[in-house]
DNA sequence: ACTTGGCACTCTCCTCAGGGGAGTGCCAAG
DNA sequence: CTTGGCACTCCCCTGAGGAGAGTGCCAAGT
């Protein structure tokens, strides 16, 4: 096994080779690679690269007579080292803009947008985390009382967002004393998180001691129900997609890819480590450690409110999959979703 | 072709094999349905019969030395007059019970949690319509005050049941003036759709030409809002249960039926045409005149908010389906989530 | 008139062998 | 280091052959 660095001849090679592969999806021989992209050289040269690079452990042979494969390390070096990110362009970009564009500004409607919108552009499936209560900063948070032990959240952000919330509380609150409660807190908002609201009227608690004891008490009540026993929320759309792929013809495979679908929670635990994370994440086949995810390769990015990470968006496909042109649509749409719940007014 | 009635023993005969297809997903011959049901008759007796039934145009062959496999008719029939629907078991309901509780009262977490459920049980694809704003009664209206142009409405019903949605305004109303909206529509309901509110102001409003006029005009442009250009909102669940079906171990096949998914806005048809029926409604393959339901069936039940009829829930298998049991299950499923739609506080 | 056993026939499905195709590894010469 | 040649391997398609399941029809029995 060698660990030096690869000649540029082998970079070469074994860019030719994984781009043919992904777009054929067939194993690629030395024939065809000679001349197809290295006209100068013979197919014998080719077939010695060739082997030194299954030595190194970047492709692999299905059969013993049949082309090269990349494997997991091969992707991974590919990605790393050789890819580069071509842009989108101008048509495309705007296809994001409209498809994220929530009619009506509620967070549910743009996860659906930003799904929609990916698993079609894509062709892959699409995963989506919704923006999390914690993490987000909001200009204005309303209360309304449904019943005895019950209250709806109405969270509102600088962008026009709007989230909600059914949250438990002990002992009735009557809607006046809970619009004062929307007030005091909405006062203390502003580009701000609830971890951030809940630390200052503890601040301000301490400080003061003054007659609005209670009220304070009960905000800090009402901004940490909010905040807590927050669910994970994650939309996949598009699956249907992923049976398309030739890959996946056998029955046997696709039932397995379906399954990893249906565990949603390893998925939401691959994601929750992109949310930790700063920019484009690509995670191939085995790396992600998830039985399921074996033959599936995840491209995702955390996106943004202001400078608060709140979600991730991604695609999930096939490990053969356009990882430059994914990585690209992936890369624009979250920093389009970004833009949109950092700005303005929706 | 004959049109008159069948006899008993063809009666009995179709449902054998339509129960032995059922279960094994092959074509039934002659010599089994006289070994495993009808001992005292031989396999040449049946043989007779049989080639009755598929005149009559209620069985096939898929080659002409095969098995029979019922016909759409052949199900329909079976479903019309041979069905006898089993109860279903205590747990199985109270299963049912646990998994629609909605831990919260939010509209969305009970559809969610039906499909959930109903996907689970009977390990088919589930599908749920929710419940329509305009049909439901209401006990109580919030607005909240998101921007200048938008303005959340909250309705919860006399179960508890919370649903929201943002609606668009052309004038700016300021919060107060909101609250009096909300108190004032608030009175006027009481286990009445936001149809019959409308009415009402409006005989109000041709009645007493008094001081509220303003008022008034605004609360109707509000509900009118509410309930018009309502989307169709459907869930769909468990569609890789669909994979597992035999019948479409078929690559093609599978990728069909994965199509009838997406399209959602056909389902939607099918079961909005289901909105207006009273009762369990089974339509088999063609029936349903959507191409990519052929080979599928839908076996769905509307569910009520006290008299009136908000919403639809069902699942879709294959034709091959135990119809008697997925029928029991869609039916107490609708009967349960009417309960607790219908009912007290949730 | 209905029921039954017998029989020829049909069609699917499995297996197995054979040949073409694609690609490799290795070697010796350039 | 590169190249052409060659033997070898493995996949995959095809066609033949046989087993199995089931049918349709007929003639005989009740």
């Amino acid at each position: 096994m060698r660990t030096h660095e690869l000649t540029p001849r082998e970079c070469q090679i074994l860019k030719v080779i994984i781009h043919d592969y992904i777009t054929s999806g067939e194993p690629v021989g030395s024939r065809s690679v000679a001349r197809r992209h290295l006209g100068h050289l013979s197919s014998a040269t080719i077939r010695n690269v060739m082997a030194d690079l299954e030595e190194i452990g970047y492709l692999s042979q299905p059969h013993a007579s049949a082309g090269r494969i990349p494997t997991d390390s091969g992707y991974r070096f590919y990605v790393d080292s050789l890819m580069q990110r071509p842009k989108l362009s101008r048509v495309e970009e705007s296809r994001i803009e409209q498809g994220i564009r929530p009619s009506h500004g509620e967070a549910e409607e743009l996860v659906q947008g930003v799904s929609r919108i990916l698993s079609d552009l894509s062709r892959y499936a699409s995963v989506v985390l919704a923006p999390k209560f914690a993490q987000n900063t909001w200009r204005r948070i309303n209360f309304v009382h449904l019943n005895r032990e019950r209250i709806l959240v109405v969270l509102m952000a600088d962008s026009g967002l709007v989230q909600q919330k059914v949250i438990a509380i002990d002992e009735l609150i009557e809607q006046p004393e809970l619009d004062r409660i929307s007030n005091y807190l909405s006062s203390i908002l502003g580009g701000v998180t609830l971890h951030e609201v809940r630390k200052r009227i503890i601040a301000r608690m301490a400080d003061e001691r003054d007659e609005f004891d209670r009220l304070m008490q009960r905000a800090l009540e009402l901004s940490s129900k909010t905040i807590e026993g927050e669910e994970e929320h994650v939309y996949i759309g598009g699956t249907a997609n992923i049976a398309h792929q030739p890959e996946f013809a056998d029955v046997k495979k696709m039932k397995n890819i379906f399954a990893a679908f249906e565990e949603k929670s390893k998925l939401v635990k691959i994601l929750d480590y992109c949310l930790t994370q700063e920019g484009l994440r690509i995670i191939i086949g085995r790396e992600s450690e998830v039985r399921e995810m074996r033959e599936l390769s995840l491209i995702a990015a955390p996106y943004k409110s202001g400078d608060h990470t709140v979600g991730v968006l991604g695609i999930v496909g096939p490990k053969r999959i356009a990882y430059d042109r994914m990585a690209a649509l992936v890369d624009c749409t979250a920093r389009l979703v970004s833009k949109l719940l950092t700005g303005a007014d929706v």
